[in-house]
DNA sequence: CGTGCGATGTATCGGTCCGATACATCGCGG
DNA sequence: CCGCGATGTATCGGACCGATACATCGCACG
């Protein structure tokens, strides 16, 4: 997953380790936490090795000037190479089992202005029924075994039943929205003057793959 | 946490080891998906070197007529000691940052039945305080870097958006009620007799840590 | 003028947990 | 009688995290 999410995002622009961590905070602020740097760090190694991203030591231009008396330990700029770029659209169009959980979900998500729409539909209907088990699993707690377990976990069980039905008829629109072959997001006519801004990265239409 | 959550369900029954991924699955099916065996044996091993737990190899009973052709690798029961009692009363107590993620919220709260009330809200207000955070990260990105962010993204943040304010209005009902002392969850007046029942292992009433 | 502190930045280590895999037993239907 | 799905125990490699260490830079505050 992290190797995913690096890749894609050292596809909009070169970057080093820090920066990385940021913009995928920003990216999936929505998903999950930071990116520990303990995993950050062995990955950009491991996907150098694999020849997926190039290591560029940031040069200060005129660099000989400084005499590095400290030794300087500069930035690491990481670019994203053609054979990295290749991985990147192989990962985001297999969907495996991982795809659908909350994590592997959310970077493909993510993702999805470089995916092509009919694999955008794939992995909605995946996740959709990923989470429709999940709320079958939880009826049936609810309704079967609810007079063995206490309040709280009742409670517990309630919200996140309350949580899958709530993520399903999110997927629906957006698999609606797909199939329509319109933006991604809910039409919101009236109140707010709709979201007309943010025509964004992805045209409208499908997604491209095209290489440099 | 595992170690938190297999300590609190042999206090409900002993059990073995696919049991108690099951209860487990059961109890925190709202959280996580089922514990994977591959955490589940070593940290049971683990509890039981620390002596929290001790291992008793099933006896079927009249055992000395069977010759164990086989060998018949029996079942194995865990039961909670008395230290692990005091072990487990003293995790559920303590809260540090990882009580106020997704899975260790999760854990702590699918026990609050014993958990004291003035622990319980601290956990609760821990919890809020942190997604409230996570909400007012998720606002500045669709606010200030709204336009950097392609429309795919830019709804997953609103989704986990509308996750965090409907988390946080959950949790404001659950500190008001503890708050007021009622039970957690929608009275239920009438029908079941209010969970008198609850045969099952564990006496009835809360907790108790009295030994036959 | 310095000094200390928060942001930026790279890196490692131990530990937790997962997913795949292997293997054995049991009851039941075909 | 055989297979197959549920039950059951167990290991291994790998992914990822949290704590920690260390270095530089700019700036606010005394």
């Amino acid at each position: 997953m992290l190797e995913l999410a690096i890749l894609g995002l050292l596809q909009e622009a070169p970057m080093h380790g820090y920066e990385l961590r940021k913009e995928l905070a920003a990216k999936l602020g929505a998903i999950r936490a930071a990116i520990s740097y303990g995993s950050l760090y062995p990955t950009l190694r491991r996907l150098q090795a694999a020849g997926w991203i190039t290591e560029a030591a940031e040069t200060p231009a005129t660099a000989e000037e400084v005499p590095a008396l400290t030794s300087r330990r500069g930035r690491v700029v990481y670019t994203i190479t053609a054979e990295g770029k290749e991985r990147f659209a192989q990962l985001i169009a297999q969907a495996g089992p991982e795809t659908y959980d909350d994590t592997g979900f959310g970077v493909h998500f993510a993702f999805f202005a470089r995916t092509d729409q009919a694999t955008r539909l794939r992995i909605l209907e995946g996740r959709r029924r990923r989470i429709e088990e999940r709320r079958e699993g939880l009826r049936d707690v609810l309704g079967r075994a609810a007079e063995r377990l206490d309040a709280y976990t009742l409670e517990l069980q309630r919200h996140g039943l309350d949580a899958c039905e709530r993520e399903v008829r999110w997927l629906e629109e957006l698999i609606a929205n797909e199939r329509s072959g319109r933006a991604p997001t809910v039409p919101e006519p009236g109140t707010a003057g709709g979201r007309r801004e943010n025509e964004s990265p992805p045209p409208p239409g499908e997604s491209r793959t095209e290489r440099p």
